[in-house]
DNA sequence: CAATCGCTTCACT
DNA sequence: CTAACGAGTGAAGCGATTG
């Protein structure tokens, strides 16, 4: 079990769209407030993030604005702007490009760099430069953390938050995590937990341990990754060109509803929407996706692939009415539609449409 | 038998 | 502190199908 040679450098923005919020509302400093979904009905959206004044009554990100109203009803509420804070990542991004090293932007507000080749007190330095420059030159606030390895650097910065710098040197590491839950693994959730519970694990010290065959049988393939991370090893690789799958939309309607003319209305919206951003990106589509969510959150997908690459938006809705038909019944109303495009290609690539 | 397809599940902000 | 009825986006995983 050779260990990672090199450290990562992760950086995560602290409540990222309420600060990004903050630049423009000085006013709010100090007062609870919460950046939440753009919907046009106020009644069916969630807290995408809530700055640290409102997470002190136990708000945060994924909760029904209703429900955070209830537990602070002057909750100043914010709808969000993807534009705005598409700009200020992309600056944080360039800025972070600049050192040279081989950098992941994991997500619009975390990124991840690979400083293998660096001795170990030039990490930490450059680390700390990069905080400065993000605290004193952008006015964020952000956390990094410092590991042998991507997942345990994230988990670095996530218990270091908010505003803070964990460095954990490689021989730390297993005392490091031993001690934390599963559910501090990133991409352990909910029903991860859950099973892992089941079999009485809740501390990563307790897989450690575990029999790696019983883990795979109960999570696949996922089971002896999170074996081996709970034993030090962390493979997980800095991907800095980083390949979209899919990419599509989809909202809710304004009311619950069966009647297929609204249906199909939205739907062409989406469409439009969706064929904008695959432009955009200068990709082809070939497979087209639809997805129904009913009054009762039961959802439905339905997909075609197309023998043909096309960024058409009207293909894309016109497949995609033909695709939803069988999904809209005369007894069951419908909540929410969704678009989606996959397999995609690069446009450059001057694929013939047959 | 490998690649692709269609669909569900899961995680995150 | 549970559950909260909850938006939007995208990847992973898996069984079925196909060639």
């Amino acid at each position: 079990m050779a260990a990672r040679e090199g450290y990562i450098i992760y950086i995560d923005m602290d409540s990222f769209f309420a600060s990004c919020e903050l630049l423009r509302h000085p006013d709010l400093k100090e007062k609870p407030f919460a950046v939440v979904t753009k919907s046009a009905d106020k009644f069916r959206g969630v807290v995408q993030t809530a700055n640290y004044s409102a997470r002190k009554f136990s708000i945060h990100s994924g909760m029904p604005i209703m429900k955070a109203l209830q537990l602070y009803p002057n909750l100043y509420c914010i709808k969000a702007d993807h534009d705005y804070y598409e700009e200020i990542s992309d600056e944080i991004s360039d800025m972070l490009k600049s050192y040279g090293f081989e950098i992941e932007m994991v997500s619009i507000d975390e990124a991840a760099i690979d400083t293998t080749g660096l001795e170990e007190s030039k990490v930490v330095e450059i680390a700390k430069d990069m905080k400065r420059k993000i605290s004193d030159g952008l006015k964020l606030p952000c956390t990094i953390g410092i590991a042998k390895g991507k997942t345990f650097a994230k988990m670095a910065c996530d218990s270091a938050k908010p505003n803070g710098f964990l460095f954990i040197k490689g021989d730390e590491t297993l005392d490091f995590i031993s001690y934390k839950r599963v559910s501090d693994i990133p991409g352990v959730g909910k029903k991860t937990e859950e099973k892992l519970a089941n079999l009485n694990m809740y501390y990563i010290r307790d897989l450690k341990n575990a029999n790696v065959q019983a883990l795979v049988g109960l999570l696949g393939e996922y089971g002896s990754k999170i074996y081996n991370l709970s034993n030090g090893i962390d493979e997980e690789k800095i991907v800095s060109d980083w390949v979209t799958l899919s990419v599509g939309r989809e909202k809710n309607l304004n009311e619950d509803t069966n009647d297929t003319s609204v249906i199909m209305a939205k739907l062409k919206e989406l469409s439009n929407d969706t064929a904008d951003m695959i432009r955009s990106t200068k990709k082809l589509y070939k497979s087209i996706t639809v997805k129904v969510r009913y009054f009762d959150f039961n959802t439905k997908i339905k997909t075609k692939t197309l023998s043909y690459y096309t960024d058409s938006a009207d293909v894309l809705y016109s497949e995609a009415s033909e695709l939803i038909k069988p999904l809209i019944k005369d007894n069951i109303m419908v909540r929410r539609v969704g678009v989606r495009v996959s397999t995609l290609m690069d446009s450059s690539h001057q694929q013939k449409l047959f």
